[in-house]
This record gives structure tokens, C-alpha cells and sequence, in this order.
DNA sequence: AGTCTCCAAGTGTCCCAACG
DNA sequence: CGTTGGGACACTTGGAGACT
């Protein structure tokens, strides 16, 4: 007698695909140490079609495994990869995992569990940046912060410059609940982030939400994720919608400047190819937007290897929130002359600092450490299962 | 100057009961 | 039987004030 165990996800958990699947993994697993012929059925709950794609894709089937969106139920063994017996269909009456959550069981609003699930991934965070990323007012999330607090999930405390929210283990272990990570598994994939390093280049990479929002009118995003992985490159920031009645993706590159151009340019090249590679593969329209000191953003026309079809590309001033120039898919645009600072350079006459004239640092130096465990190189380029060994030796590290 | 907090009022949606 | 409107709820908007 084989068993069929139910797992539920949904793209609202604060959660890219990515990070979803891995879940999805652990919890097979556990199951190949619990049952002899274990079969695990999955349902999305998700807008469109990339989320729902994209975690298929990613998952490891190794044990037979069905992806169902929320409103399907598995018929027969068939809809089950690898092929199932035909009996694990006895097991199907009431299936589920263990104890899945339910918010029901704990006394927190489900907008609250958004935030949290948030702080989770963030670690440390800004109002405004949690507002952003949880795409509800700042009032609003002002006040769940403060529930939050009273609840000893999260707390307030100083963060580099300004006082800040910092997630506590309270706060973590319900979020990890609340994802129904198996328990003493080690799920540290909520240090995607580095902590210390680029205060404003993590600043913009988590407002890009709301950034898209205030420049785009109609723009509806239905989520945004800061550091993720998928599969071809990680973006600084990536947020997924509709814009014009059409499911889009929009991949934000922050650069601060402090590389060569030559590593800029082998560094964009590779990367643009990635989000071209992408978007074909899952038939849909790309924005790929690079922020960072003017200079940069004029340099980077150069990175451009050649224009793609369903690639628009824009380039912006990141000192100017909530503009963005207007993207033509297959070209490249950029607002540097309409910003503020533009218009307000050029009535001063030159810039007295030229940042041409000073030798390019290497890449690996553009970090700051005042905390050993932050060294990560800001663009990396491994394999999968690197980077999810990489999550393991994090939380091993930390616990 | 840039943040955060508190407060009051306003919008939009859903449910349900009363009314024509 | 359909519609209308009150109440609850979830969230937004805007403004005054305080902190650093």
C-alpha cells in the first residue's frame, strides 16, 4: 500500500519558485525515511502561468511527484512522475502532510504572516522596504510591524545608520511553520541576503516594487523578491505581474560602479543572456533594468552584446526613485538626461570628480566586511546545487 | 531632513437581514 | 424575488507631531 501526501504552497507565501521547490524537496526527503513508497501531490495556488512553470522546472522528482494548480485534484496514478503504482489511490481520501499549517491554529492575521514571512527572508529591514515588498500602505504595515512586536516575533532595533525591525527566532520558527518546512531539516534559505554589505544597493534592490508601482501606472506586480535564484542568474531584485493585460517579468540589476569594464561587461553580457534565455523558455516579455550612478548606467550600452526580441532593457539613475524611463521590448532605454540631477548638473557646469580617471577595483573587494559571514561574492555564477549546499553551510554556521 | 508614530477619516468589499 | 442598506472588516489616505 503506497501513500499520497498532500503539500499546499501558494505564490502569496513570500517565496520565489526557487525557494518553494526546494521545500518541496526536503519534504520528499522526509518522506523516503518515513514510508516505504511515499507519493507526494502538490497544489499551486498561483496568478498566471511562470510561477506554476517555474516550479515544476525546479523540483527534484524523487519520489513520484504530481503539480496540481489549487483547483485540480490528481485523477489516477498517470497524473503522478514518475509513474506511481495504481494503488497509491487508496490513499487519496483525506491526504496530507503530517500537520500542515493553519493559520487558524495561531493567533495571527493573515496579513501579518505576510510581513513576518517578509522579516523572514530580509532578516533585518526599514519600514519602507518591508512596505514595499509586502505591496500593502505604510501605515498599514506600520501597524502589523508594531503587532508583531508584541507578539515578540520581530523586534526594534538599530539597523547600520537608522533604527530598524530585526526578525527573532519566535518570528522564524513560525515562518517556517507557516512554509511547512520539515522539522530539523536545516532551511536557511532567508539568508539570500547579505546583511552589511551596500546598504543602498540592498535599499533599492527592496524598494523595486514600489518603485515599478509609482512609475508604471496600471502596473499590478503580484510579487516581488529580493537576491533570487532562477536557475539562469541571480537578480538583485525580481518582480513578476501583469502590465498592459500581459504576464511579465521585471529583473533589476543594482551596480553600484565599483568594477572594471571589463567585468562589468562580461558580468552583463552573461547576464542579459540569462534573462533572454529565460524568457524565451517560458514565452514571455523580460524588463531588464539597470540602476546605479549615472556612469554606470551609461556604460552600460556597451555590456549590450546585441538587442533581443523579447527583452526590453532600461537603465535608471538610482538616486531617482519612482522613475523609470518607458521600455520598448527589443531596445534599450535609458532617463539620464530627464532626471533631477542631470538637469542640475548641467546648470553647474562640470562635475568636479571624474570617476573615469580612477583605476577600477576588483570585483571581489566591492564589499565591505564588518562581519565575516557576510563575504559572498555579489555575482555569482554556480550551479543549483551548490548554492543550496551553500544554504546548509549558512545555517549550520549560524546555529 | 528624514524617519517613525499616532490619529481620524475615507474607500471598497462582503455578508446578511429587512424591505418593497 | 430582487434590491437595498447597515455593519464588520481590511486596508488606504492624509495630517499633526515627535524623535535623531
Amino acid at each position: 500500500m503506497l501513500d499520497v501526501f498532500k503539500h499546499s504552497l501558494s505564490a502569496t507565501d513570500g517565496l520565489p519558485p526557487y525557494t518553494q521547490a526546494r521545500i518541496i524537496d526536503l519534504i520528499s526527503n522526509q518522506l523516503i525515511k518515513a514510508r516505504p513508497y511515499p507519493c507526494l501531490w502538490v497544489s499551486v495556488d498561483a496568478p498566471g502561468s511562470w510561477y506554476f512553470n517555474e516550479i515544476k522546472r525546479l523540483i527534484k522528482r524523487r519520489i513520484p511527484i504530481t503539480i496540481l494548480s489549487v483547483d485540480r485534484a490528481p485523477i489516477d496514478e498517470i497524473d503522478f512522475r514518475p509513474y506511481a503504482s495504481p494503488s497509491i489511490m487508496q490513499g487519496l481520501e483525506n491526504p496530507s502532510i503530517s500537520h500542515p499549517f493553519r493559520i487558524e491554529d495561531h493567533s495571527i492575521k493573515a496579513s501579518a504572516l505576510r510581513v513576518l514571512r517578509i522579516m523572514a527572508r530580509l532578516k533585518t529591514a526599514h519600514t519602507a522596504e518591508i512596505t514595499s515588498l509586502a505591496g500593502f500602505s505604510e501605515t498599514h504595515v506600520r501597524t502589523l510591524l508594531k503587532e508583531l512586536k508584541t507578539n515578540r516575533l520581530i523586534e526594534w532595533k538599530r539597523i547600520g545608520k537608522y533604527d530598524g525591525w530585526e526578525i527573532k527566532n519566535k518570528g522564524l520558527r513560525l515562518v517556517h511553520l507557516s512554509w511547512n518546512i520539515p522539522k530539523g531539516v536545516h532551511f536557511a534559505a532567508y539568508r539570500r541576503e547579505f546583511r552589511y554589505a551596500g546598504e543602498r544597493h540592498r535599499r533599492v534592490a527592496r524598494m523595486w516594487r514600489a518603485w515599478l508601482e509609482n512609475a508604471y501606472r496600471g502596473i499590478e506586480i503580484w510579487e516581488s523578491w529580493t537576491e533570487v535564484s532562477v536557475r539562469y542568474g541571480i537578480p538583485d531584485a525580481l518582480a513578476w505581474g501583469i502590465y498592459h493585460g500581459r504576464e511579465m517579468l521585471f529583473w533589476l540589476e543594482v551596480d553600484s560602479g565599483h568594477s572594471s569594464r571589463k567585468v562589468m561587461e562580461r558580468n552583463y553580457r552573461r547576464r542579459l543572456y540569462d534573462a533572454y534565455l529565460h524568457a524565451k523558455e517560458w514565452g514571455i516579455q523580460i524588463v531588464f533594468c539597470i540602476m546605479g550612478p549615472p556612469w554606470v548606467v551609461e556604460e552600460f550600452r556597451f555590456c549590450i552584446p546585441h538587442l533581443f526580441p523579447n527583452l526590453a532593457m532600461i537603465g535608471h539613475d538610482w538616486r531617482e526613485f519612482g522613475k523609470l524611463p518607458v521600455y520598448e521590448i527589443g531596445r534599450w532605454q535609458e532617463d539620464l538626461e530627464g532626471t533631477q540631477f542631470r538637469r542640475m548638473k548641467r546648470s553647474e557646469g562640470k562635475l568636479s570628480f571624474d570617476p573615469k580617471q580612477y583605476p577600477a577595483k576588483p570585483k571581489e573587494k566591492r564589499i565591505k566586511l564588518p562581519k565575516p559571514k557576510s563575504i559572498k561574492p555579489r555575482f555569482r555564477i554556480e550551479s543549483l546545487d551548490d548554492d543550496y549546499d551553500g544554504y546548509q553551510g549558512w545555517a549550520e554556521r549560524e546555529e
